[in-house]
DNA sequence: CTTTGGATCGTCT
DNA sequence: GACGATCCAAAGG
């Protein structure tokens, strides 16, 4: 369970707050859905490395890697509640006027925390890692707010997305 | 407040 | 050659 875990890129860190499943081969939704391929290497590689993939001509989005190598199981980060490094991550997003702009979405997340595509494969575990996952000893919310899936035209029904409850910083397609 | 359309290019068919 | 796990500004109620 990711929720309330900390992800942290230098001196900018935030607590995740929305999350999707992506469930490889049995997925058609999932980028690993139609095999591997130079993109998605990342997820069929080991579990807590990130997958970073780019989109829409402009935005990317962050995954971390789950299941056992081969499986391609991965979670979308779709929002954080910025807890560090709040000066840098607005210096780096313009767009965003107020603190709840920041990171309430997977592309505005990626670029508040300087992720790209170069950050594709690193392992967040590891110590010293440039980004890293961490427990801060906040336990998951007992019942998460869970609901479909956003952004995607196939497989719609899975209600494979889960928030913290009232988190202002859930992104705009809200949960029903 | 909600809806609509433009931006923009790597990736796979 | 088509399209996407999106975002934002602008226009309309």
């Amino acid at each position: 369970m990711l929720l309330n875990k900390v992800l942290r890129a230098g001196e900018r860190a935030g607590r995740i707050v929305e999350v999707e499943a992506y469930a490889g081969a049995s997925d058609p939704a999932s980028h690993a859905f139609r095999g591997p391929t130079p993109r998605n290497a990342t997820m069929f590689g080991p579990a807590g490395h990130l997958y970073v993939y780019f989109t829409y001509g402009m935005h990317h989005c962050a995954n971390v890697v789950c299941g056992a190598p081969g499986t391609a199981e991965a979670v979308l980060l779709r929002a954080l509640h910025p807890i560090d490094g709040l000066d840098e991550m607005h210096l780096a997003r313009p767009a965003a006027v107020r603190a709840i702009d920041l990171c309430s979405g997977p592309a505005k997340l990626c670029e508040a925390l300087g992720i790209d595509r170069s950050s594709d494969g690193l392992d967040l575990c590891g110590p010293g890692g440039p980004v890293r996952l961490l427990d801060d000893g906040t336990p998951p919310p007992d019942e998460p707010l869970v609901s479909t899936r956003v952004g995607i035209r196939v497989a719609t029904e899975r209600p494979w997305r889960f928030a913290v409850p009232g988190d202002p910083h859930v992104s705009r397609g809200r949960p029903s």
